[in-house]
DNA sequence: GACCATTTGTCCGTATGTATG
DNA sequence: TCATACATACGGACAAATGGT
């Protein structure tokens, strides 16, 4: 253990490896007896590393709100949880996270009518040009940031979504405020890539952060469409759970 | 568009940014059109950069073989699939993969027999310090190499599955001969990480490159665990689906 | 209080990598 | 290819804070 386990001269900084790898490390429990990161001495013999570069790392978890440095007691674990969100025929955000979080919250960022692309149509089983409205979400638990969604629905059946939405905080509130009591997920696609700017910026993320991507479709109880979204999480505070 | 896409002292140099976004771009099928990526100049303009630095990114795919540069005619997309992997009751992944790929197999990289870790036993319902047999297996799709899996099974019901697994080059194979015909999935955990230097070498990747990961857990028809294992793909080279 | 080992915080200088023009 | 500016990484030395004896 602890040998080579960074690259040099790859385009990526030694200290931003040794921080993923260590934010990796704390979300899975490695220094759960402790409550405490190793010292910088250990982490740099560890890592094969200079102190130095093992104190950037450590500055932007610290950074992040991950960890708290204390002189002459050392670097205490602040946070260390990961959402689960199973993905099931009932999936929903806000009760799919059930009691990991105190608050669940959904806000609107933004609001659009437009025509269907080609890709939107074929999913919500639409003619492409057809009238949708999309949704731009921002979803937190206790505050903190979990996922950035765009949502579209169909233009005609759920005229005033936008509305319902930010006042009820949640698709399966503002479904039920339209008349639509329950629908059901029909197909999920999970991919994972880089942040872009924009969500880096509203999940409070930093470059070379990962996301995972959920897109996702959803029908009511006839086999209709009636919402595809495009999830991107935060790949570090969640996991998804598939069961069959 | 185009404004601000890359950040500047994060970590991550600009040249590997803008790699990874290209890469994004050419596998999302943002280029088919031309089937050629953009001039160097005008990337350089797209992303605030200088044409060093976009030539820099262009590099490093053509090392990984993605593109090719053509004096006087561009860069060319040499390669730019993306595999479906199903995730349902019955996922295989051999069958999965379908018609997406002429040829697949799975090579054993090691075999070991240990004793269960805390976590392994929870999932194989055994005993912490119970044996078990640890596979370590590498998957390719034409030749290329998708994914690294660690996977552990019960030692008494499964000996012999090392040899089984090199002769067939697929655990369903290997089930069988064991003389179990038939098995399914329980249940997966779907993560996302960055690679670790051993997982980059056998999977081809370069820094920065993304993980999916799937923690899998199988069963007979009886609901007896019969493997546990810890997958990961490389993420710009699949994607998986989630049919309720 | 004094003393100690441990651990983080700060400063110096130097070499190499990254990015620009 | 050259020159320039800044970020990254290293090595060493010492200061400051903490928890113990």
């Amino acid at each position: 253990m602890g040998l080579k386990q960074v690259q040099r001269q790859t385009g990526v900084a030694l200290w931003r490896q040794i921080a993923d790898r260590i934010r990796e490390a704390i979300s899975s429990g490695a220094y759960d007896e402790t409550g405490m990161v190793p010292p910088e001495t250990v982490l740099a013999l560890q890592f094969g590393v200079n102190r130095h570069t093992v104190r950037s790392a450590l500055a932007a978890l610290a950074q992040e709100g991950i960890v708290r440095a204390v002189q002459g007691r050392g670097t205490l674990i602040e946070r260390k949880e990961r959402l689960n969100f199973p993905i099931t025929r009932r999936t929903r955000f806000t009760a799919g996270i059930g009691d990991q979080a105190r608050e669940m919250r959904g806000l609107l960022l933004d609001e659009a009518k437009e025509e269907a692309s080609a890709e939107i149509a074929r999913w919500l089983g639409l003619k492409p040009g057809e009238q949708v409205i999309r949704l731009e979400t921002l979803r937190q638990a206790d505050k903190r940031p979990v996922s950035r969604a765009t949502s579209w629905f169909p233009a005609e059946r759920f005229a005033g979504i936008g509305e319902a939405y930010r006042a009820g905080e949640s698709i399966t509130k503002a479904f039920a405020e339209l008349g639509l009591p329950d629908y059901v997920r029909a197909t999920t696609e999970v991919t994972a890539a880089h942040a872009s700017a924009a969500d880096m910026a509203d999940l409070e993320l930093t470059p070379g952060a990962i996301l995972l991507i959920a897109k996702a479709m959803n029908t009511d109880l006839e086999g209709v469409p009636v919402q595809y979204s495009i999830s991107r999480f935060a790949a570090d505070r969640v996991q998804f759970t598939i069961e069959n």
